[in-house]
Formats: C-alpha cells, sequence, structure tokens
DNA sequence: GTGTAGGGCGCG
DNA sequence: AAAGCGCGCCCTACAC
C-alpha cells in the first residue's frame, strides 16, 4: 500500500474519495470496550482517545484527535472497520468540545446527527439531520454517511477482523511487524506525547488500519445491498437508543445475588468454587468418586447426584450449580448497570450478521439475546425489561418458523397446504397428522390431555430433532431434552428411520445439497453458494451461503468448507440447517424492513421475534398491524405459510 | 503477565 | 453410513 504520511495542516482529501477513520484510544483491565461496549467504553472515567488516523487512499495521517482538521472531511463519507466503536469515540468526542446534542425525544427516543442519504430513500419520514452552530463549525458535522467495513465483510461470510478480512479479502498478511508494532503503540507510556515522540515509520504502522479498511471497503462495499445497509443502521440505532429498565429491581438483585454467591462459595472448603479438579480431590478424600460431568443435563450426573443427594459431595454439586446461576444473573445485572444513560434507557449492542447464515447474535459485553425465560433464583432478567412511560411492549414472535421453512426448502407442497388449509394446526400436530398416522378430529394436544398419550411429546422431538439429520445417539438426547422423553438407542434408531422413510422430501433435501457440495469440488475455486429465493435483490450483490475451499477431509470421505474464515464440516445436513437458518433470518429481516417503513421501530430483536414499544392508546391496533405486516406473504417465498403471535404486555416476558 | 481452549449454560 | 445448528459469556486450567 503506497500511502504518503502527511501532517495534519497539509492534509486535503481527494474530491470524492472515501476516507477511512481509524481511532487508537486507551485501555486496560478495567477499561475496555470488550467488557463496557462501545457507549460505556467511551464514558468511562479512564476513557481517553489518544489518536485517529485518517486517510482518502493517497495520503494519510495520524495526529492527536484534537489536532485533526475535522472540518476537511465534513459531510463526506467515511468508513471504519466496527464503525460503532469509532463512532461513539467520535461522538464522545465531539461532546467534549460543545457538550451533548442529542435531544431527547417522547419515549426516550433520541435523535442522533446521523442521517445517511441511503437511509433517507429507504425510509422516508424519520429524524432530521441537525447541523449549525459555531461550536459544532469547530469540531466538525461528521459524515454524510458513515459506513462499517467489518458489517460488510461479515454480510459476505469473510472474517470480521481486520487482519483476518485482510488476507481473505485483498490476500494481503498484514505484516506482523506492523501488527506488533501497533500493538506496541497502544502500549506506549504516555499517549499525551503521542504526535510528538512517534517517528515517521510508526506513524505509518499506525496508519495501516485505516489505510486496510479502506482498501477493503472498495471491494466489500459494492457488494452489500442497500436492504441490508439498511438492517445494519436499524440495528445499531436500535442498540444505542437501548431499553427501559426497571432499575430499582436490577440494583437490588445485583447486590443480593452478588451476596448469595460469595456465601456459598465460602461454604465450599476449596478455592476457587468452580474448580472441578478441586472438587473432584474432595470428593475422593471422602472416598467418593466424582461425576464424570458436573453439568446439569448429563445424564451421568443426574444419576450421581440422586445417589449421593444426602452426602457433602452431593451439597457441594448442587452449591457449585447455584453459584454458576447466581453468577450468571449477578454478571448479567452488573453489565446492565454498567450501561444506564443518563436518560434511564440502557444501551446494548446486537451483532449485524453475527452468525454465518445472517442472524444477529449478542455482543459488546452484555447479550441481550440469551435472558433466561423464566425465573431463576428469584429473579425474573426479563421482567426488568419495561415499556417506556405511556408506552407498552408489543413483542411479536413468528411461530416455529424454521420449521416451516425446512418443509418450504424441501419442497413439501402437500405438508404446507395442509398448514395453510388448518392455521389452527402447529407444526407438531401437522407432523402427527402428516406422518405419525394421527386422524382424530379433536387437536392433538386434547387428545394427549385426555388420553395420557406421549404422541404430541414424540411428534415434537422429531420436528425439533430430525430435520436435519441427526442419528439415533443424538435423538436420544434431543428426546430427553427437548421433549422430556426418555427412550431407548434401539428406539431411537427405528424412530429415525422410520422419519426419514415418511419424509422423503426432507432426505431428498439433504442429498440434493450434499451432492451439489460434492459437485463444486470440480471447479475452481471450489466455492458452494447457496443462492436464497430472494429474487427481488439485485443477483449481482445477492444473499448467499458462501462455503469457501471445500475440501475432502484429510482422514476421510466427509467434506469440509472455510465459513467466516474458519474451517468446518460440510455434509447434506449442515447445509440443509444453515439454509433453513439464514431463510429464516431473511424472513425476520424483511418483516423488520416493512415495519421500520411503516413507522414501527423495534427496541429488541431474538432471532424469531420482535420487540416495539407502542402507545398505550394505540397499543391494540398497533399490535394487529405489526403481527399483520409480519405475517405478509412473501413474494420470495411463495407457499410459505407465516403465523406470528402477538402480546402486549408491560414488562418483557415469553 | 497475556492468550486461549474447553466445560458449562443461557437463548432461538 | 453417519453427522442438529447457530450464537456469547463466565470460569478454570494451562501454554507461552
Amino acid at each position: 500500500m503506497n500511502v504518503k504520511m502527511v501532517r495534519p495542516e497539509e492534509f486535503t482529501p481527494m474530491a470524492g474519495a472515501v476516507i477511512g477513520v481509524d481511532f487508537e484510544t486507551y485501555y486496560d483491565g478495567s477499561c475496555s470496550v470488550k467488557d463496557l461496549g462501545n457507549w460505556a467504553y467511551v464514558h468511562h472515567p479512564k476513557f481517553k482517545a489518544w489518536a485517529v488516523a485518517v486517510t482518502d487512499g493517497a495520503t494519510a495521517c495520524v495526529c492527536e484527535p484534537s489536532a485533526f482538521p475535522w472540518d476537511r472531511i465534513d459531510g463526506r463519507e467515511w468508513v471504519s472497520h466496527n464503525r460503532e466503536f469509532d463512532r461513539a469515540v467520535w461522538e464522545r468526542l465531539r461532546e467534549e468540545v460543545i457538550g451533548n446534542r442529542e435531544e431527547v425525544i417522547g419515549g426516550g427516543e433520541t435523535r442522533n446527527a446521523q442521517r445517511s442519504t441511503l437511509n433517507a430513500q429507504v425510509d422516508a419520514g424519520i429524524g432530521e439531520v441537525s447541523r449549525g452552530g459555531a461550536e459544532s463549525q469547530r469540531w466538525g458535522d461528521g459524515p454524510s454517511n458513515w459506513w462499517c467495513s467489518a458489517a460488510a465483510c461479515a454480510f459476505l461470510q469473510f472474517p470480521r477482523d481486520l487482519a483476518g478480512a485482510c488476507k481473505a479479502v485483498l490476500g494481503v498478511e498484514v505484516d506482523k511487524g506492523v501488527r506488533d508494532a501497533s500493538k506496541g503503540v497502544r502500549g506506549f507510556g504516555v499517549p499525551t506525547l503521542f504526535d510528538l515522540d512517534l517517528c515517521h515509520a510508526e506513524k505509518a504502522y499506525a496508519a495501516n488500519d485505516a489505510v486496510m479498511c479502506l482498501a477493503l471497503w472498495r471491494e466489500v462495499g459494492p457488494l452489500w445491498p442497500a436492504h441490508e445497509r439498511r438492517l445494519f443502521e436499524l440495528t445499531c440505532d436500535m442498540g444505542r437508543r437501548g431499553l427501559c429498565v426497571d432499575w430499582v429491581t436490577v440494583d437490588e438483585k445485583a447486590v443480593e445475588l452478588g451476596r448469595r454467591v460469595a456465601e456459598l462459595t465460602a461454604g465450599l472448603p476449596w478455592f476457587p468454587a468452580l474448580s472441578a479438579k478441586k472438587f473432584a480431590a474432595a470428593c475422593r478424600e471422602r472416598g467418593v468418586e466424582p461425576p464424570r460431568s458436573l453439568a446439569a443435563g448429563d445424564e451421568g450426573f443426574g444419576e450421581w447426584a440422586e445417589e449421593h443427594a444426602g452426602s457433602e459431595p452431593g451439597r457441594w454439586a448442587a452449591d457449585m450449580a447455584t453459584i454458576r446461576r447466581c453468577g450468571r444473573l449477578a454478571n448479567v445485572l452488573e453489565s446492565m448497570r454498567q450501561r444506564r444513560k443518563p436518560d434511564s434507557r440502557m444501551v446494548y449492542e446486537l451483532k449485524y450478521y453475527g452468525a454465518s447464515p445472517g442472524r444477529w447474535s449478542g455482543g459488546g459485553g452484555l447479550n441481550v439475546q440469551n435472558f433466561n425465560r423464566k425465573e431463576t433464583e428469584g429473579l425474573d432478567v426479563r421482567k426488568c425489561v419495561m415499556a417506556a412511560p405511556g408506552h407498552v411492549l408489543a413483542v411479536a414472535d413468528y411461530s416455529q418458523i424454521e420449521a416451516r421453512v425446512l418443509l418450504y426448502l424441501a419442497g413439501d407442497t402437500d405438508a404446507l397446504k395442509l398448514l395453510a388449509d388448518h392455521p389452527e394446526w402447529d407444526m407438531y400436530e401437522l407432523h402427527a397428522r402428516a406422518t405419525m398416522g394421527y386422524r382424530e378430529t379433536e387437536s392433538l394436544k386434547d387428545f394427549c390431555e385426555r388420553t395420557g398419550s406421549g404422541l404430541r411429546q414424540l411428534a415434537k422431538a422429531r420436528v425439533l430433532g430430525l430435520g436435519f439429520r441427526c442419528g439415533a445417539e443424538t435423538f436420544v438426547r434431543v428426546a430427553r431434552v427437548m421433549a422430556g422423553l426418555r427412550i431407548g438407542y434401539e428406539e431411537a434408531r427405528r424412530i429415525v428411520n422410520e422419519y426419514r422413510a415418511q419424509n422423503p422430501k426432507i432426505v431428498h433435501l439433504w442429498n440434493a445439497l450434499q451432492a451439489a457440495a460434492e459437485m463444486c469440488l470440480k471447479d475452481e475455486p471450489y466455492e458452494y453458494r447457496l443462492p436464497f429465493p430472494c429474487t427481488q435483490y439485485d443477483p449481482r450483490c445477492g444473499r448467499y451461503l458462501i462455503y469457501r475451499d471445500v475440501a475432502w477431509h484429510p482422514l476421510g470421505k466427509s467434506l469440509t468448507a472455510v465459513v467466516g474464515g474458519e474451517r468446518v464440516p460440510l455434509h447434506g445436513g449442515i447445509i440443509a440447517e444453515n439454509w433453513t437458518q439464514g431463510t429464516a433470518r431473511d424472513v425476520l429481516a424483511s418483516a423488520w424492513l416493512r415495519c421500520a417503513a411503516a413507522g414501527f421501530r423495534p427496541v429488541l430483536s431474538v432471532h424469531d421475534e420482535l420487540v416495539f414499544e407502542v402507545r398505550e392508546e394505540t397499543a391494540h391496533e398497533d399490535l394487529r398491524r405489526i403481527t399483520g405486516i409480519m405475517e405478509r406473504q412473501l413474494a420470495w417465498a411463495p407457499g410459505l405459510p407465516l403465523k406470528a403471535d402477538g402480546k402486549l404486555m408491560s414488562r418483557y416476558g415469553k
């Protein structure tokens, strides 16, 4: 990369060029973006941004942020790798210079100065750009658009981290010397002296991330579709706006659970409390053979726990489980406390395209997608999430979306038609009627309750477990964990075979996907692209599942491929699963876009669920409209029957 | 000291 | 022939 280093006053970006921006900031064990997330990190007392690297691709400049001529890149397009981080830093610095200009609108919604023209095209009628004022001139008004190269890389199923992305996209090994040097720079004793003390070569190293980010963006940006960019923006906005939280309960329970952990820890004759080794040693001292696993779901442990229920080792094991549960909850509550904004809402982050099939994932130190569903140790975490005053939560989720999508992708039109004709059936009932010989007129649920039949539980286990080629051994566990059934291996084998015999379309889907993956071995570069049935999308930048560098496993006859920079096993069951999950994600994503266009912006999304804050007066009508939008037939998936359940609740829950 | 692998467990 | 999949975070143990 031939980029000329210049002094800040000399930095004059080329007309029309996108500008790469990368901040360097202080961090240590107690003040890190990993633990605190972007917002809490940049508002930590120890936070300091001590350098910024800016480049237009031809020249680059590294200096203290206050020394950079921000007005020269005002109104331009910027790009950062993990934009939400750099944006949080930039906004924090702006707050320091000109005060916090975020206005609080009704319901706690914050209006942000950023507004992209792309957004304007897709979704008219949201917040306006607020500009002007002598002070803002001094700091600058910011970019017209601020893109994220990391999000674009994730969409294309490249590694998300900068070094991995550079290697995969540009074929550039980021010189280890560069990375090490830049690490050395981070550890530089007195960051404020940065501008004075750094030699030219060190500055060039520090500029490298911005230069690479811009180079990456030039490759991946054009392949990132407009509606996906829109989803990314909606995701970021949602997390920055955050959730309304019952802080009284959070504060109280954080203390209570912390105390509980300390008490139980003190009651164990070893430390650290969760050391499996020390637990095992203590058991043996008492002449008791410890269990092979301490996991609550492990069958061996279940038997062991029963056997030693009254004894001291039995109590230790139970206390360790309680410490884990309480400790987890205490950590979640503490993370929530750290994310409390001045407007009392809790910021959080959701990672756009965090999973390879495209789902969102948790991130930023607090995962809001895996809050316990039920009350645990005297706390219902979900109930700590509330609606803003005068509002109520509209919680809408798709019923059994993946099971429906699997039938759709397998082309099981008979089953889909039955489902469309009988909206009162759920997937378990459909499955029992279509493939398990259930013929009664009453609902399967009523039938099982009246007669004590286990048919529905079995149908549930089959639907949840067998659609993606799990074998008999796994099915024994799946049936136990998911449906509470106790089945022997031989019976499991019979059920698995029966399921496959009665669901030929699904079996054919596995086999066809497997064969297609093997076929691509004949063509360079061994890339298996599975197109989504989304015809509305620009084919040049459509959505695919991409398995790169497909190859035979060195030891056997199984396939592997590179996904998101990692080599993973590949077979028909996995591909069918990924395709199903990815398509279910697209169903939710397109509903999200339509809801936003109708003026409904979710405050939270969890895979098959969207949560909105709606005004009390219009709540019922709003919920009806939202579920209507979610259930709308999709032009790109004709014949896929969608069902959405909606609830109004003052506090979040299942 | 830092980084990471693996167990455990929460979610869809 | 057989193979559930997709995540994040905490804790411990261990390698460097």
